[in-house]
DNA sequence: GCCGCTTGTCACAAGCTTGTCATATAGAGA
DNA sequence: TCTCTATATGACAAGCTTGTGACAAGCGGC
């Protein structure tokens, strides 16, 4: 299994440590980061499946970057746990409103945040990264890293991958350009709208005749993936 | 699609005259100011949608006014692309810190420029989810960006659809060319006002004989989309 | 350091869209 | 019915948008 990649926002670096080594033991990617603005940049970039999110901060608070995350599109299916000293239900409520997933109250055992965070993770991503996603014949399956058509494998490489998953489990939706590189490439990085053209080229051209049609043009918008013809 | 604000602050008139030309070819509305001040002014009376800000200038510097920027609420939400010529990572972190979106180093190019505003603004336009319109078994679905009739969908350009969109949405009202031109055409356009008849005609074909009479010819005036006979 | 695979860009080819015209029709009023 | 005017239509050339093949830089494994 390819392992999730976690971000924590905690502004005190002993909480952050602490929290790191037991995802670490348990293989998880870890990333960190101080503050709101420092974690919503390594959001964009970095695409994490979870983030532990400190509730009190100086600055931008825990619950104000959550509110943020939830009004984006690209980054509203984030799942969120918090992170909080105190204990009140008030917060519990307050938090949950917010956008976040679960709550967690300092001071908490590794083991209890571990077995949330699988939880949270288990619940938020039904399909995609843990089921394979299956459509007339074509199959994804994330745990072997493979595609195949009707059993047989397809020569695919890692950006078309990454292309394909996203469509099949956004399917019949238009995305840009724009979009889709925010999407599948990651937030900041800078590169040429119509090279997803060429990608989008690339992974009709894997995907082979009997399954083109699945990959569709919107003109003067981008494309769309579709068992509709 | 009405295009975009974006204010430029920076001290040296050479280097706002560069971003905005390229601004201009890329179809932005460009502001400038060359002082914290003034751009603060700008920003109050003008409310542009996006702010390039020189990180080191005369007076208040660019973070500075970002983080004033920030702590008003009028403000707040305004991204900002910090530019500087400075490639160290501390002033990047400290320019996130400050509430930037983006960080672009000096020397650029004008179309990495351009991407990455792009990005900013795709990032921070939270994107109005549209509902899908159905009327006597046409339906249009602003997500997909699809029009079928009873589960056929319908072949369809642009502009044709546009149109539809904008019946669809503002049905049993009888509109004029102009107006038609000025809604869906947007408003700065110069084309003849029997264009619209021609879009018109390639709609009807495209909805087909079942859905003719949804758009109707008001003599004198104009059309108008409704079920009513 | 060399080799093979992946990626992002370009330049050019193809394919669609679009705004206009010229011409055919249809309405309204006399 | 006839006439005048407003619309509908079919055809087109120009302008855009998307599809493709080729290529060079970047990266990781040997």
């Amino acid at each position: 299994m390819t392992s999730k990649t976690v971000l924590i926002v905690d502004d005190e670096s002993a909480i952050r440590e602490m929290i790191a080594v037991a995802l670490e033991m348990a293989d998880y990617r870890v990333l960190e980061a101080d503050n709101a603005q420092t974690a919503h940049a390594m959001i964009v970039d970095d695409q994490p499946d979870l983030l532990l999110l400190d509730w009190m901060m100086p600055g931008t608070s825990g619950i104000e970057l959550a509110r943020r995350l939830k009004r984006e599109e690209t980054t509203a299916e984030l799942p969120i746990i918090l992170l909080t000293a105190k204990s009140e239900e008030d917060n519990k409520i307050l938090g949950l409103e917010a956008g976040a997933d679960d709550y967690i109250t300092k001071p908490f055992s590794p083991r209890e945040l571990v077995a949330r965070l699988k939880a949270v993770l288990r619940r938020t991503t039904p399909r995609g990264i843990e089921d394979a996603v299956e459509i007339e014949g074509l199959l994804l399956d994330p745990a072997s890293h493979r595609v195949s058509a009707h059993g047989q494998s397809l020569e695919i490489g890692p950006t078309e991958y990454r292309l394909l998953q996203f469509f099949m489990t956004h399917q019949e939706r238009a995305y840009t350009r724009g979009q889709l590189l925010d999407q599948v490439w990651g937030g900041n990085v800078y590169v040429e709208e119509r090279t997803v053209d060429v990608h989008i080229r690339r992974l009709r051209k894997a995907l082979g005749e009997p399954h083109q049609h699945l990959i569709q043009t919107v003109r003067g918008t981008g494309y769309r993936f579709s068992a509709r013809l």
